[in-house]
DNA sequence: TTTAATTACGTAAACGTTTTCGAATAACCC
DNA sequence: GGGTTATTCGAAAACGTTTACGTAATTAAA
């Protein structure tokens, strides 16, 4: 009754040909209708489905894409792997997932064991931790690539960005009108556009309101948890600002506890406001002001570009698409 | 120079055959030490990788496996992910992730849809939408499958648990000791053995400390959000609990949300406890007592346990792994 | 009626590997 | 030196599809 079944035991049983089935399985106009419904309802009984390797090798197509993260588990991604994954399965396509944690070696070795024609495309946030655009400019012309969020703003690609700097600028503006003269700045992303530019919105929302620039309020991000702690303890101890600007997620905690530990009341004596896509932003003490970026639309709109370049269709359409952050202004910015 | 490159392209450079390179690429002992060397050499030159489909197809081995959750943006499975992916790297396999969205209908299409050898095992975390246990009955006979966290009893299966029962029996006791008689419970995870521990351990502790169980201070979970807030402000005007056990995360939000909406004070009028992996849980107004599970470290036991399976290794070991969670206590809970 | 076009299907090659089996050479034993 | 055993490699089949091409039967066009 058994026994591994393929597309030559339904030829048997129909006794048709195995080219047949094939088209019959693919819709193909060569086959009459009568013969493709003998085809599917026997496959449909037999509960048979295509041998992907098969499939793949012979047709060079996997059905898979690729998404290539620093970090899962992290609110931002998360959420943009879920807006990938709804258009992956609109498309049938399944989704392989690659986590960098930032190292710039392993998010080379992983694009490059892609290469050899086990995906369709990929679909990728840069590490910040190196910035080697050099080989992202010969990888775009080897395989269907879309960036998104994290991307090299110099090469000719597919990228799916935030509006960084204007929402940077604007929520600078926010501290300031909320009455803040000394605004930290808790730099992310390295080298990146992301984080470039939201460092620029930051200084020149400074500049326009004529708040002079002071680089010993900023500091740098570190990939040690205790370490930011301490630098943040520090800040505060060393340069009194009366605000935090935190370009990325992973400095909310140590800011928090930060202040905590020196006393500080939020946002009496300390303003604080954080680029984020933590759900419970809302619930800390005092609720938190972040910025919020679309994630899931993000990994929406990266996943239909990269179906469009699959399919071959709007190559010609804008390469860049950029979205909208929301700035949510709560309690740990006063006003 | 280019053209694709292949095992045929590398047999032709080196003037061996196709046999022999690809036994030294795979290290065969039929092969010398000096073929392997020129073979290698000349495979790292091209930048040759296999072809992932042909090896596949002839070897009946994908190098991959699929994961199956309900929601990635959730805490607890993108840990549970991360632990996942590490021990995946170490054996230089490749992770399809898909989400089921609590819909049964979907994790059984998605099921379904890796049966055909597209990959080499599964990690499944079921939903709890539905108890098809006799789905699973079948399936666990075709391929290799671990269950984590969300698993199913009754089933001769690998499973990787926590202790829902035991420490869901000592977070109740701490209530308890903290002073609440009326404590509230927020059912989630439907009928699964996990939603069921939990319940039983609630509702034990209870006992064991003559208060008696009180089905209307029950709360079960509904997958709108506004309802949930909704009925757990229905909850606290109709029955005045002076605490919240949640049995998920998903609960802490409205939970919350509710206490201020009713100017109810945490911990003084009403003490809150969930079963959370929010990292964010020490900054909540007030920081929130929680269960954590060890969502890493389950998904690297799951990942392991299906590893020592696929390698046909320790088949005999004990097929069911339980780990410890941790009560940890904060202000929600007062004392 | 003849010819061309259309429809519906089959034959067989191809995709790039892995693996079985056989063969050739070298090494060893008595 | 005859026979056995290692060692090292190659020829060819196989994995389960897809697809270019051929062909027979039917239909349409002339």
């Amino acid at each position: 009754m058994s026994g591994e079944v393929n597309i030559k035991r339904l030829a048997q049983e129909l006794n048709i040909s195995i080219a047949t089935v094939s088209k019959a399985l693919n819709d193909s106009y060569e086959i009459s209708l009568k013969t493709k419904n003998r085809v599917l309802s026997l496959a449909k009984e037999l509960n048979y489905t295509p041998n992907p390797a098969a499939s793949n090798l012979r047709s060079n197509k996997t059905k898979t894409i690729a998404v290539i993260i620093p970090c899962i588990a992290n609110n931002f991604f998360s959420l943009a792997i879920k807006g990938i994954e709804e258009i992956a399965r609109k498309y049938g396509h399944h989704v392989l997932i690659y986590q960098t944690h930032e190292d710039t070696e392993m998010e080379m070795s992983f694009t490059n064991s892609l290469l050899n024609g086990r995906v369709d495309g990929i679909l990728t946030s840069v590490s910040s931790n190196e910035y080697n655009s050099d080989y992202y400019r010969d990888l775009v012309k080897k395989i269907p690539l879309v960036f998104f969020d994290r991307v090299y703003e110099s090469l000719d690609a597919f990228k799916i960005t935030t509006d960084d700097y204007q929402i940077s600028f604007t929520a600078t503006e926010h501290l300031i009108k909320c009455g803040c003269l000394k605004i930290a700045y808790l730099y992310g992303l390295g080298n990146l556009p992301a984080g470039r530019a939201r460092f620029s919105g930051y200084k020149d929302a400074l500049n326009a309101h004529g708040i002079s620039y002071d680089e010993n309020l900023v500091l740098n991000y570190s990939e040690d948890e205790d370490v930011n702690l301490d630098n943040i303890k520090k800040l505060f101890q060393d340069q009194y600002p009366d605000a935090l600007f935190s370009s990325i997620e992973e400095f909310i905690i140590p800011a928090y506890l930060a202040c905590n530990y020196l006393q500080l009341q939020i946002p009496k004596d300390v303003k604080i406001l954080s680029f984020s896509n933590m759900s419970s932003a809302k619930l800390l003490n005092p609720s938190l002001t972040t910025i919020t970026q679309p994630a899931f639309e993000i990994g929406n709109e990266a996943a239909k570009c990269l179906f469009k370049i699959l399919n071959k269709r709007g190559i010609d359409d804008d390469q860049n698409i950029v979205l909208k952050s929301s700035l949510i202004k709560r309690a740990s910015t006063g006003c």
